[in-house]
Order: structure tokens, then sequence, then C-alpha cells
DNA sequence: ATTTTATAGTTGAGCCATCAACTATAATAG
DNA sequence: CTATTATAGTTGATGGCTCAACTATAAAAT
């Protein structure tokens, strides 16, 4: 419509990607706050390979989620105190960290999963299939010339 | 190539969005730097409304940035510290405080400006005018669906 | 004119990102 | 075997976002 033209007008594409991720995000926690769920986004995408795996290392965890290793020691620092996770030191590499799920974590994870569908859908709704596509690719695009951190 | 295949396999929507925008971020302070230059994203998107305008009500900032007045008192306050601008308050509405460049922050806004530029260029290299389209037009899309903060 | 409501801005708390410095352990080189 | 280097994780500092509660002032309602 007239009103999503004119925002993008004066918009660069940096301010319309912030304005973008900042709405989706607001949007998951507003759909899980309505469920009765207390839950962050960053913490829910950290929750989602530890179930999958069974349990991960932060190392892992920062990997798939891909955060930094000082964001994932606070979120599972988080997570620990809301009793949704557990560390348990690794018997063979000391180093690490295996991060599990308690039952409480798990009951969330099945809970919050509709929110995130029905958050999904909210997202894209009336956008065509093919232009999510290239949407996609020009991400993974632009993640790609931005790729080697040390220019 | 295979490599942003690959990425996108594994990661969402939102995912992607998330690491675009970081990736744009980070790179435009590392060019900054690379310059001598010393400011964030953040600080450089609320200076230059205020050098268009010559100057600018916290609320128009925010407006104009998209940022809460919560981001805009506290990115005023750094840029205070910095020397960068100064809040004049306003004489007609005494609730109102006119936000105004020194010379120290309109030299940076200057010194900024071709950083700006090459950062656009790095993030935009090797993808066709028309997807850049139909990405701001997803974005705005996006935007639009989940406008209603409310729900 | 007084009360009510709306607006501009501030502050505190909680959450996350990034950078740099640090500890502890493992792996590798000599 | 010992010295070096690499890896996993933590901590502190700084910057930003969001929500809620607050102050001060202006505008509207009566």
């Amino acid at each position: 419509m007239a009103d999503k033209e004119s925002l993008q007008f004066h918009m660069n594409l940096g301010m319309l990607v912030n304005s973008a991720h900042r709405a989706m995000t607001k949007r998951f926690v507003q759909n899980a706050h309505e469920s009765g769920l207390d839950i962050s986004l960053d913490q829910w995408m950290v929750l989602g390979p530890i179930w999958q795996r069974g349990d991960a290392s932060q190392k892992e965890l920062g990997d798939m989620c891909l955060k930094d290793k000082t964001s994932i020691t606070r979120i599972i620092h988080t997570l620990e105190k809301k009793n949704l996770v557990v560390r348990v030191p690794d018997q063979l590499d000391h180093r690490v960290n295996r991060v599990i799920l308690t039952n409480a974590g798990k009951q969330l994870f099945y809970d919050v999963l509709p929110v995130m569908e029905k958050t999904r859908e909210e997202v894209k709704k009336n956008i065509p299939d093919e232009d999510i596509e290239i949407f996609k690719n020009v991400l993974s695009s632009i993640i790609h010339n931005l790729e080697n951190d040390k220019g």
C-alpha cells in the first residue's frame, strides 16, 4: 500500500532490515506472552538445538545459533536460573559443559512450538513464496559478501 | 555458491535476517574504525536527521530513526558525552529538547559519509538491482504484517 | 479556570551483542 | 616430558532495545 511505499522511500536497507528483525522478535515474544509463556527469542533459539541433540556443548550451541560464546554463556545462565536447563561438566574433556534440558525445559519447548509457527505465519502473510525465496537469497548473499570479518 | 545454500538450508528466516543485520552493523563499525572514526551505527543513524534539519527534537529523531524514545535518550546522551551534539531546551514548548550538532559532530558526519557509502557497496555487491527491490518489498511487507503492535 | 488527558523526555531493570582480558584444560611441538 | 599453542568457557565494560513507571509541561474538556 501507500504506507509500505512511503516507509520504504525514506528508509535505507539497514534500517529496513533492523526494523523487520525487531518487529519479528517483538511479535514472537508477544505471542509467547499471550500463551502465558515467558521466554525470549534468543532463549528459544538455544533450546531448539539442545532438544534436537539431547545435549550440546556451549561451543556447539554458539555455532548452531550463530552466537558468540559470551552470549551463550549468559543465555545458558538465565535458562539455568529459570530451571529450564542444566550444565553438566563433560567427563572426557574437562573444558566443556554439556547442556541438557530439564523436564520444565522440554515442556516449554513443546509449548512454544505452536507459538513459533503462528509467528512465522504472521510474518509471511501475503508474501509470495517466490519472493520469500529471493529474499532469502539476498540475505545469504549479503552475509556472504560480508563474510570475511577482518575485511 | 554451495556455502550460501548450505547456510540457508539450516537457517530460518529470523536467523538469516538477524545475521545479515549483525554483519552489516559490524562491517560499518569496522570500516569506520579503519578510517580512524569511533562511532556506532545507531549513533550515526541519529546524526543524519539532525544534520539534515539543522536541529531536531528527540521525538522527531525517534520517528525518523524508528527508535524508541528511551533509545534516543541514551544515544543522545552518549553523543553528548562525545561532544558531537548538544541538547537545547525548546523556548516555546518546554517539554522538548532541540538537539543540534557541534562542530565536531558536523565534522564527524562528513567524515563518516564515505564510510557509509563504502559499506553500502560492500553489502550490495553482486546482487542484482531487481532482487534488491524485491528484497526491500518483502521487508516492508513483513514490517507491515507485524505493524499493529498489540496483535 | 480547573480538571483531565496527551505528549516529551528520563530512569531503572532485564536481556542481548561485542570486545578484551582472563582461567582452565587439552593438544601439539620441541 | 616440557613448553607452546589452541580451545571452552567466564567476567567486566560498553552500547543498544524494550517495558514499565515516573516527571514535567502542554492541550483539551468541562
